[in-house]
RNA sequence: GGCCAAGUAGCUCAGUCGGUAGAGCAGCGGAUUGAAAAUCCGUGUGUCGGUGGUUCGAUUCCGCCCUUGGCCA
């Protein structure tokens, strides 16, 4: 970086759960004087760390890392704060005269960073609490009706069932009198470095499903139900908070309250997180200028290290 | 050894008064703009345990065999 405009560079290391990336992101830091952005919507939680797989202590000071642990479990983050701090964290990297590593896997976040997001409002707790309460007795499908009147082009768009989306679509209607479709205007802000990204995608599906078993039974062997208990203890959380709905800690969550037994944990935790990694794979054969790597093959470290 | 029940989709099961079968879950594909590890959409050909028989036609009825569970010895 430097002030002739110069565009520095950025890599950049997406890939499904249980994909291998923080071992290849150690690796490379062995290389270069690296610095790790977190680019995941689960390591930002403080005291989610068996069940988001954060780096260990020992990692964390070896390497630097950032947007791990920066909000507490009853807040919640977004993608659009992610851009913000994502970029932030980049340039301060950056000024430093460091090597700044994106790796993560929440591609939303990715695609926000590199596509840019429209000028729109932030959550509003107050009308969501309304909309939450509205659908407990009307239902999605009439709060969908209600927003095809307000805003058809988003309600032609969504499914009835679409809770999520129909909830953000009348939030920002009520809270700014233009329907969301108004709102999308594509600014498509230019990043201030060119990203490089690599995506670590096996063609072995089952040998991903095996090490996502493998990896949910080592969390549950490492006390990730006690962590959870202890989270309870800490903090006001309840199910329906973005941090409680992560892939394990809903289960965990369901389990504590009785729901489901301790089999039963084991088994939907291992499902929903191979649920995760099929969408995780959707997203990345969606994403344009992507380069896949092989995660059992050899070579990735040095595709990657050339690119730097 | 005898009696009874069950063997149908990867799993749990439904069903066919005889015209080759369908749900849930899983899996797979897709969408994805401040909750995204979320939320939603789409997708079901399987020797109906095996083998003989009856029948125009059997997964369905009958016989025998195999497997699993239970009861009695």
């Amino acid at each position: 970086m430097d002030d002739e405009g110069v565009v520095k560079r950025v890599v950049c290391l997406l890939g499904p759960t249980a994909s291998g990336k923080s071992h290849i992101a150690m690796q490379l830091a062995q290389r270069f004087s690296l610095e790790i952005v977190s680019v995941d919507s689960g390591q930002v939680y403080r005291g989610m760390d068996i069940g988001t797989a954060k780096p260990t202590p020992a990692e964390r000071a070896a390497v630097p890392h950032h947007l791990i642990d920066v909000i507490d479990p009853n807040e919640s983050y977004s993608a659009g704060r992610f851009r913000t701090d994502a970029i932030a964290a980049v340039a301060d990297i950056l000024a430093r005269g460091k090597v700044p590593l994106l790796v993560g896997g929440t591609m939303l976040y990715y695609r926000s960073l590199v596509q840019g997001m429209d000028e729109l409002p932030a959550a509003d707790p107050a009308i969501r609490a309304t909309l939450d309460a509205e659908a407990a007795c009307k239902g999605w499908p009439t709060l969908h009706a209600e927003l095809a009147k307000v805003d058809p082009k988003t309600a032609a768009r969504l499914s009835p069932n679409d809770s999520q989306r129909i909830q953000r679509a009348l939030e920002v209607y009520r809270a700014t009198g233009t329907p969301l479709s108004d709102l999308h205007t594509a600014p498509r802000t230019a990043l201030p470095f060119e990203l490089k990204a690599f995506a670590l995608v096996t063609a072995d599906r089952a040998a991903l499903h095996r090490r996502i078993a493998q990896r949910f039974d080592a969390m549950l062997a490492s006390g990730l139900v006690a962590e959870v208990e202890s989270l309870r203890e800490r903090y006001p959380l309840d199910a329906a908070l973005p941090s409680m709905r992560c892939v394990g800690y809903r289960q965990v969550w369901e389990f504590l309250e009785g729901t489901i037994d301790r089999k039963a944990l084991r088994e939907k935790g291992v499902i929903a997180t191979r649920q995760l990694a099929k969408r995780q794979l959707t997203w990345l054969r969606s994403l344009p200028g992507i380069e896949a790597l092989d995660p059992d093959a050899s070579g990735n470290i040095e595709s990657m290290a050339s690119t730097f």
